[in-house]
DNA sequence: TTGCTCCTCACGTCACGTGAGGTGGC
DNA sequence: TTGCTCCTCACGTCACGTGAGGTGGC
């Protein structure tokens, strides 16, 4: 009943005759014009689109057609959205992850600290390096030296800091060092290198302390 | 930009402290939340659903399975929508009748007071007797009697009335002779028996002059 | 007199979009 | 001084839902 009254409103529908009381009268080519109304929404149309067809009764073929066409692609999306919800569902993967880097970290419990990083870092390098990241977090997290450096103290002295970057590099060298074509590991960045590295830069000195930030300084330079 | 201004707003977002100037401020903590909502958003949930989650990483297993749900069984319905949409594009059948009836009626091409009283038929009788009407709407309107019942002028007198009445009388007869249990072609009327008969009553009295309305209580008592 | 139906405002919903009008940074 | 970015109201969107408060019919 408030749908036909808003039909009323928009000029969808005609209002009828009052009887003496105020009371509206429906005949029945209001009720025809609401079951084609009705019977239109139920297809999808909004009501701009059903005024735009008039109230004869045309065949409206472009109009579909083009419905048509929306809810394919609807009915594609939602069934990718499916397909997403499965994979998350049925390997308890964390939702803010992509699957391969998110199985991964599931498994090495990181710090608060490094998961978000890795969270910013999954947003702005390509599937290479999320490739390579995935498969050496396991040894990476497991690492005494990695654990060193997230306790490292924001005013740990320059001899720590030093010596810390100088255990810290052979490591990852090592961890990387059967990665093919390291270099461009960054190439496929869908937003682009500068991109990243900056995206990258700003999450370390957001997410570390000045002492964990000067450390890794001293093994970039 | 907006969405982030209306996620503190609702409370979803925390707000980042401001700068001197009032800028806002954001930190790698906010990005990992806004990512984390967008996320969320991109796989159906609404913004009230996100809150309920809070803001800790855990998996949302539960409401992730209702979700897939109302998503499964939204792209059923948009498939049968399409369905639909298929027969009426492909069979050029107007959209407020059903199919087998509306395909009849594009045939015929009916008077529209007949139309609109098949419109109201087909919402209140059940299929069985759409079908029987369907199948004999061809030969129902080219009928000479029907045309003349059609044209029959408000102030026709008596006399010819009744004689009209006796006229359809034999031909309806004739026209539906061979349908099956004749007597309960209502009888899976989707609202009852008693309610088709109503609404097909009260649709008479609107569409059809008193003449007309008294040869049809002249044939059926 | 008592329920019941019908009426007209008018605000709420949901996730932002879109100006309006003002201010700081370069 | 001139664009440009960022800020805060505050109204608009879409198809109704939901009271609030009043009135006629039986």
């Amino acid at each position: 009943v408030r749908a036909i009254r808003h039909y009323h409103e928009v000029g969808l529908l005609a209002e009828p005759e009052r009887r003496a009381n105020g009371y509206k009268s429906y005949g029945v080519a209001h009720l025809v014009r609401v079951l084609r109304i009705k019977r239109l929404i139920g297809l999808g149309l909004s009501l701009a689109q059903i005024a735009e067809l008039g109230d004869a009764d045309e065949h409206p073929e472009e109009a579909l057609r083009v419905l048509d066409a929306e809810l394919a692609a609807t009915i594609e999306r939602l069934q990718r959205v499916r397909v997403e919800l499965a994979l998350i569902l049925s390997q308890a993967t964390p939702t803010d992850l992509p699957p391969q880097l998110g199985r991964a970290v599931a498994e090495v419990d990181l710090s608060a600290t490094d998961r978000a990083f890795f969270v910013v870092f999954a947003q702005v390098v390509g599937p290479r390096a999320l490739d390579a990241y995935a498969e050496r977090l396991r040894a990476y997290s497991r690492e005494p030296v990695i654990t060193e450096f997230n306790r490292l103290p924001a005013d740990a002295d320059e001899q720590t800091r030093q010596e810390l970057a100088e255990r810290l590099v052979p490591f990852i060298e090592k961890l990387f060092a059967d990665v093919p074509d390291r270099q461009n590991l960054l190439a496929d960045a869908p937003r682009g290198v500068p991109f990243a590295l900056n995206a990258i830069n700003l999450a370390i000195h957001d997410l570390y302390n000045p002492a964990q930030i000067d450390v890794v300084r001293r093994m970039t330079s």
